[in-house]
DNA sequence: TTGTAGGCGTTATCAG
DNA sequence: CTGATAACGCCTACAA
């Protein structure tokens, strides 16, 4: 059997009209007579027919699919904003194309174009840092893309997040208005991860801020991986001089930490303080509840869409836009022991 | 400035060939001379060629490109495995595209043209349960396709996964070997849910099993998130004849149910047990860690990828594989109080 | 081994 | 409001 999907010429012989019109019965509904529009409907619902992806992006030159690239899948950090993302395309007939480059500048080239290759009209990227190639990338192709989950006004590019350096220093104030003065902490890998970078920096600013020396701030970096969180909480409470607060680069990290502090039998927040950042699911259901900072996940992913779709339309998108990470305050930090 | 990307053309002309040389350069290299195709590459090198997706569907009726449905992305439970089937994929040189039905039927259906018009060449799809309308289509335009996260020798449809049903039945059966009598269970909702309700009857049958009455079974359903795992417990410690044992039907509602009991007081497992279903992280970070079922997860991912490769290219795919899940002891089952 | 030319299914331009 | 018709960029017989 000959499998020969409807095509537009068939609609058309069907409905008795030209190509022409069906195409525009279906992709700008007012342009034609609500009679010729019904008849063509009708065809079209009786042959099952769709349209061919790959000619319609031939001939117009616009796949209504966005692309994201997202450092990792394999947990919840960007889930929720990018949900929020995909509905707010959806309600615009956009499909939505996610990769992953598994945090490697070099797979986030090659994903980029993957994506630009498949046809993504434009691009939700994480954070600023990135290789060079990949920029002049999207200069050269002239992409629409915008970047999410940082603000940072010093970079023209157009983003939507927030301040990852002002949020994590709120969060230090805090832990410092409590007493604590040894403090640790553990952060994702900072090499092209600006993010992490800012939360490193929120820190020592606090630090420097209550009169203290910032270089003193003990600082381990490990992958993002609760297994290494709860090794570099162990190696932190190893040495002689403990810490009195770990605060974490995100909620992963400390998750892990959390579960290493009560294996060694130490106490949160009673020995030690843990705090989080990104306010994940986990933070609330481990023991206890994590402190950490509340990101605003599907307002980002919202807005992004919304910039995005602007952009890509050829209309001024307006400026970047910051949103507001605020302290999400649980139980695992406490006054300063001792 | 008018940003013409180079086409197949332009990189013909500027090597001294025609198009049809440069195309068997890029797509079967051996079936042009050394010489020539070092001329071609080069050119395709100095302008920066990329083959226009579009074009290139239209006239090769292939993509390679794979899509795959999954109820969510919101939790983790299929992340491990995606990452794993497009692992596999990217081997072989094929594209991912995602898309989340959010455990909606319709939406399903919807998501499905969606891949399909934009070129997906095959499909991993979760789970059974689907639209009639659903199957209508992959029939109708014969697309390649694979069932995972379950599998049931009772369908014909090609699938990989394990046995819902007996993987849960061994669960249940060492929670009664333990003296447990009253049991609840948590599930997440079963219409068009064929994994939560094999889940559901292999709790049953263990029941029957040992003798008792299955239909005792105190159930309570309620969709998939930590709120409502929550919550559903606190209802099923509400009554007089509180359970010993509460089975969810995946780590998500246990783990609210976990936190639940923390927050009633209730020791988990001195005064009830509580189980899981996946095997996800969370099941080891939450406190006390959480005995599960554990799923092969990037078996599973990679197995799919590669009877769908096979599907796609035409060759004998094999029957269906069926993996084992097994049981993923940790702390939160003990023998019966009291 | 290489080139020529027709066709893939839509969109968009331009008359009518 | 509708209908021809020319792109769109690439693949692939078929011929040379």
């Amino acid at each position: 059997m000959d499998n020969h999907l409807p095509t537009l010429e068939d609609v058309a012989e069907r409905a008795g009209v030209s190509t022409a019109t069906v195409s525009r019965s279906l992709n700008a509904p007012d342009r034609v007579s609500a009679h010729t529009r019904d008849k063509v409907m009708a065809a079209v619902r009786e042959l099952g027919y769709a349209p061919n992806f790959g000619a319609q992006a031939l001939a117009a030159k616009r796949t209504n699919t966005f692309g994201a690239i997202i450092p990792t899948m394999e947990n919840a950090i960007f889930a929720r904003g990018l949900q929020a993302f995909q509905e707010e395309l959806s309600r615009e007939g956009i499909t939505l194309l996610v990769a992953s480059s598994s945090y490697s500048p070099e797979l986030e080239e090659e994903q980029m174009r993957a994506l630009v290759a498949r046809g993504a009209d434009a691009l939700l990227l994480i954070g600023h840092d990135r290789t060079p190639e990949c920029y002049a990338f999207l200069e050269h192709r002239q992409i629409p893309h915008v970047v999410a989950w940082t603000y940072d006004k010093t970079r023209a590019r157009l983003s939507i997040g927030f301040d990852n350096r002002k949020a994590m220093k709120a969060l230090a104030d805090r832990v410092l208005d409590l007493g604590h003065r040894t403090i640790a902490m553990i952060s994702a890998e900072t090499a092209g991860n600006d993010r992490a970078r800012e939360r490193v920096e929120g820190v020592k600013d606090a630090i420097e801020a209550s009169g203290l020396n910032p270089a003193a701030l003990r600082l381990v970096e490990t992958p993002y991986a609760i297994a290494n969180g709860a090794s570099a909480f162990e190696a932190l409470m190893q040495g002689a001089d403990r810490p009195t607060a770990v605060l974490c680069g995100n909620d992963v990290l400390a998750a892990g930490a959390l579960s290493m502090a009560r294996k060694l039998g130490i106490d949160v927040p009673g020995d030690v303080s843990i705090t989080g950042f990104d306010d994940i699911e986990i933070a609330e259901i481990v023991t206890p509840p994590l402190t950490t900072v509340h990101v605003p996940h599907r307002e980002m992913g919202r807005g992004a869409a919304r910039l995005l779709v602007a952009l890509r339309n050829g209309e001024d998108p307006g400026p970047s836009v910051e949103l507001e990470a605020r302290l999400e305050w649980r139980e695992t930090l406490g006054v300063v022991c001792g």
